[in-house]
RNA sequence: GACUUGGUAGCUCAGUUGGUAGAGCAUCUCCCUUUUAAGGAGAGGGUCCUGGGUUCGAGCCCCAGCCAAGUCACCA
């Protein structure tokens, strides 16, 4: 592995820690009693106090130096002074181990006292400190000047996702948006448990990936020698519960899926499903507005919250328009009573781009897709969808063509989606071979598997029902203003970083050749490796870079010799 | 999958018509006892994403590839 200068300069103070007799990994506890925030919180001049953390900055002016010290709570401001340690090793202590051999980066721990700077700055005064943990890569520091402004900011996507570890500690604000996904999942969670539901676990891996229709990651059970299927869903699980018996049961449930990645899909993602006996989908509409004003206050202190250019309201209760008459509302057109062709030539009139193998759901779909949809800022219930869309979804009481199925839109993108579930085991039945035909016929948005066990579950009885998904990951953005899920997801999935490989080929020959013959004259070398010029100085540059091979000057001429 | 943009020091970024690879911070050495983007003096640090090609000569031009971001397509 190649080392940049300042890691062996790292590794090289290793070395003399050591002989100082300090052990730069201790096993020992180290008694923290105070975290930054408490120190300013509860400051008192003259009070002693433990504290440990990460070592951010430094200045030192001769004997005497201040340095920030960040640890999970923030950071608090550290003054050393050599003659103010109390250490047997005094000026050692300062002058070499201080001064010379820590870094930005490294864990110590100190014990000190409070007092506050000329310049009114809250200040632990060093009595003593301890090594904790040696950092052997320099941190990717951005600097804050006196207005706040950042400058240097670790802003590189690419390596603040594949080392989110570092961007944590150099970005607060990345921090911030993790323990508002965590206030968010508790938030709702305790919702949930006040109102009496049960938080369940289902299986991941599943022998028929059911209750979405979507490509699964495929993996193999060896001992029962079958192939499972990572969950795209959790829904049939939760219902099998209800036909247990639970009132009200709800999982916050990894989903997998194997298809594209955007700024909105990651192939896992988190989806919080949650099912009711006894209601319907207008009661799961009013539940999810009363939800959701809850958790935007939970995580934000406020039902207000910015998304980009928009500012967006939680707070109860939210609009509700039938996509009949959003569709009317936005095109004109009024879909209800209409024949297939004439909502394909209507859509076709709208410049929507449809085609012959579209049924009548899917053209309506098409249509509110690309004209409605996109105008929901505020939250807003978009209701009754096209039974064709929608086969785990109970037929709407008052019209056979349409479910009663609701989806939550914000900001123009569903947040939400919810049902009156389908009890009815006969239907149920029919809508899975239905699908199965579709997909037969190439409908690669059809379901082609049929759980019959979720058929015989329903045969036992399912109680009415309204279930609801929440896409946990879109949610935490609108509540966070971030537009790409890769901002509230720790570890986006990436492509593997290439490995380096230690020699090349080229390298590798012309070490061969070294090994047997060395030293030997510049020229023949070359001409032994057969490489073009370009090629050579690639190769002899990177075996002396790599400390393999030097290449000695003398009175003949230039020789090149294995190290 | 298509297109656009980008990849240069630990970090953020310059780099002119193709002619010895640059800055700030960071690092190292020295000075400095209440600083806070501390300051002063000096030094070191490079696989210019990878592989080909053109050329006397490529960070720069051409071709292929890798990685990322964005836009579009796809996505119950």
């Amino acid at each position: 592995m190649q080392l940049s200068e300042q890691e062996t300069v790292r590794r090289d103070k290793l070395v003399k820690l050591r002989a100082l007799g300090i052990n730069p990994y201790p096993a020992d506890l180290f008694p923290v009693d105070h975290t930054s925030k408490q120190v300013k919180d509860a400051f008192q001049e003259g009070k002693k106090v433990v504290i440990a953390g990460r070592l951010m900055s430094r200045r030192i002016q001769g004997s005497a130096s201040f340095a920030e010290l960040q640890d999970s709570a923030g950071k608090i401001q550290v003054y050393f002074n050599r003659d103010k340690i109390s250490s047997s090793e005094d000026k050692t202590k300062y002058n070499d181990v201080y001064k010379k051999l820590l870094d930005i980066g490294d864990f110590i721990g100190i014990e000190g006292e409070l007092f506050t700077t000329k310049v009114g700055e809250k200040t632990v005064m060093v009595k003593d400190f301890t090594l904790l943990s040696k950092a052997l890569k320099p941190l990717p520091q951005p600097r804050v000047d006196s207005g706040g402004k950042v400058h240097d900011a670790f802003t590189d996507p690419e390596q603040r996702y594949r080392q989110r570890y570092a961007d944590l500690v150099v970005n607060p604000h990345v921090k911030e948006v993790f323990v508002k996904r965590t206030k968010l999942f508790n938030a709702m969670r305790q919702f949930f448990n006040d109102a009496g539901y049960f938080e369940v676990e289902t299986p991941i891996l599943q022998p028929i990936p059911g209750g979405a229709a979507a490509r699964p990651f495929i993996t193999h059970h060896n001992s029962l020698d079958i192939p499972l299927y990572m969950r795209i869903a959790n829904e049939l699980y939760l219902k099998r519960l209800i036909v247990g018996g639970f009132d009200g049961v709800y999982e916050f449930s990894k989903n997998f899926r194997n298809e594209g990645m955007d700024r909105t899909h990651n192939p896992e993602f988190t989806a919080m499903e949650i099912y009711v006996s006894y209601k319907d989908y207008n009661w799961m509409m009013g539940f999810c507005e009363r939800l959701l004003e809850h958790c935007a206050i939970a995580v934000n202190g406020t039902t207000e919250a910015t998304f980009g250019e928009h500012k967006i309201d939680f707070k109860a209760p939210y609009a509700r328009v039938t996509m009949a008459d959003s569709i009317k509302h936005f095109t004109g057109f009024d879909i209800t009573g209409k024949s297939e062709a004439e909502i394909r030539q209507a859509a076709k009139d709208m410049g929507v781009e449809v085609d012959e193998t579209m049924g009548k759901g899917k053209l309506i779909d098409e249509i509110f897709g690309e004209k409605c949809e996109g105008n929901y800022i505020q939250p807003t219930f978009i209701t009754d969808y096209p039974k064709e869309m929608s086969p785990l979804c109970k037929e709407h009481r008052n019209d056979p063509d349409l479910t009663e199925r609701f989806e939550l839109m914000v900001c123009g993108k569903e947040i939400a989606n919810a049902y009156s579930e389908l009890n009815d085991p006969i239907d149920q039945r029919e809508r899975f071979e239905h699908q199965l035909k579709l997909a037969a016929k190439g409908d690669d948005e059809a379901t082609e598997f049929i759980d019959y066990d979720f058929l015989r579950a329903l045969e036992y009885g399912m109680p009415p029902t309204s279930g609801m998904g929440i896409g946990m990951d879109r949610l935490i953005m609108f509540l966070t203003n971030n537009q790409s899920i890769q901002e509230v997801l720790f570890f986006p999935q990436m492509r593997p970083e290439k490995k380096q490989i230690e020699m090349t080929e080229e390298e590798k020959a012309v070490f061969e050749t070294l090994k047997s013959n060395s030293p030997i004259a510049l020229n023949e070398l070359k001409v032994q490796s057969g490489l073009s010029n370009k090629k050579w100085d690639k190769t002899i540059k990177g075996l002396t870079g790599k400390k393999a091979a030097k290449v000695v000057k003398n009175n003949d001429g230039l020789f090149v010799e294995i190290i």
